[in-house]
DNA sequence: CCTATCTTCCACTGATCTATGGATAACAGT
DNA sequence: ACTGTTATCCATAGATCAGTGGAAGATAGG
């Protein structure tokens, strides 16, 4: 009594969006899409980063891959999953925020980790390019290599949380430290963040992660080799933060 | 060896994802969430809209309920379901956005039924405030009434499909129709634009619907009885059009 | 209190999904 | 061709889920 469409071709959408959804229903595979939204990996990376049998994650895989929602290259043995496109990091984006605003268990979550460094006490993106540009801080990208590598905000350093302790001495401690990761469910940058508290430097956490600043329409770079610091250009987009580049395809 | 969080919460974070996740599993809840996205219904205007028993959608409701995504409303004996919040909404704009996306087949049902007017010649919003202003437009609200008296343009006429045909006489010639609808993958809007060139209207359809108009952070009227038009105030944000305010909460 | 209406709860059946180990397939190097 | 590595396919067993009709709650009105 509601939808009297020409042909019968209504439900069937509803059932092609299904197979999206489809794919979130498992908390593995969740996972596995946020880790691919960082960066390619291969099965086996896949696998060993959520903890899974080999066979069970090429099997959540070919669930993603048949809803399109990630894509394959192949090198010799070896196969690579990635995100198939940029509309999935924002979808993965979107259920986490949702998360978060709706979830009063994920907020807890993530509040019962990073205890140390608050929500309130972290650096805008804007702010983040201001500063930037004056030179007085230093941006810390504290995802594994290979993420960073997949790309990374101009002008970061990667120093993986792992190695934090060791390479402490390659901080100037007179600039504050500014460090993210892959977003808000990451622990990370908040983990990086009380470490070098701990030790005495001034550091905050960059508002979300990656995948955020991309989506914002910033500028991301992809040299691996780039480990000089200070070079944030000035191509913020017109309205200086947050713009939100066409949805439209 | 990838996540070596302090504390073991890490897995229940996706596994509470998942919960929603487990929402847009099924055709009839994605249905169902689309619905309330427009307007708050009662459970059995819900299940006739969807061609559910009243039993099996009272049942999913309870599901989406669990999940938080929706919140209820108690009126005598009937109790109303709505969307538990704007997040929700731009969830499942993100969902259908990426199946258009992604999804060759989505692409494919809707063009195959709205095969007369294309997307290339839909209004955009910033043209649409533009045309409103000088006068020499006419914005139809094509869904049913209750949504339009949930909330609607500024200014639109409320024209529901299934009574455009009788009600033809009301529209002004010379003035060019922009119909809107629920959104993307709403047929309502592209249907009555057909239907006004067969009768040789010009008419277009507006680029979305009115969800993706709110969240563009355009105003909303939510007056029943406002059949007038031409009252779109200059309150657009700032950059003129395609805010995205804050997702932080 | 009793009835009518709308909604939720419950139990049950058929269907679908997940994890797993073993087999197969694709590829690189010798 | 043969071997080792990496990924996919397949069959199976246990778990979870959807739809259904009947019963039970909640509320309004007589």
């Amino acid at each position: 009594m509601e939808d009297r469409s020409p042909a019968g071709g209504r439900a069937d959408l509803y059932e092609q969006l299904a197979r999206i959804g489809k794919v979130v229903v498992h908390p593995k595979r969740i996972e596995l899409l946020d880790l691919l939204c960082q960066a390619e990996r291969s099965v086996e990376a896949l696998a060993v980063a959520t903890g899974l049998k080999l066979t069970t994650a090429s099997a959540h895989l070919q669930v993603m891959r048949q809803a399109r929602l990630v894509e394959t290259r192949r090198e010799g043995t070896r196969v690579y999953y990635r995100a198939a496109g940029e509309e999935v990091c924002r979808f993965v984006t979107a259920l986490g925020d949702l998360g978060r605003a709706r979830l009063a268990e994920v907020d807890q979550i993530l509040r019962s980790i990073s205890a140390g460094s608050d929500s309130a006490e972290r650096v805008t993106r804007a702010e983040l390019l201001e500063r930037a540009r004056s030179g007085d801080v230093v941006v810390l990208d504290v995802r594994p290599v290979e993420e960073y590598a997949a790309g990374h905000i101009p002008g970061a350093i990667s120093l993986p949380l792992e190695h934090l302790e060791a390479r402490l001495g390659e901080l100037d401690p007179r600039l504050e430290v500014v460090a993210y990761c892959r977003g808000p469910l990451c622990l990370l940058a908040p983990e990086a963040v009380a470490t070098l508290r701990a030790r005495g430097l001034r550091a905050r956490c960059l508002e979300d992660g990656l995948p955020e600043w991309r989506q914002a329409g910033l500028p991301v770079a992809t040299d691996p080799a780039d480990r000089s610091g200070r070079d944030i250009p000035a191509t913020a987009p017109a309205d200086g933060h947050e713009a939100t580049p066409g949805r439209r395809r």
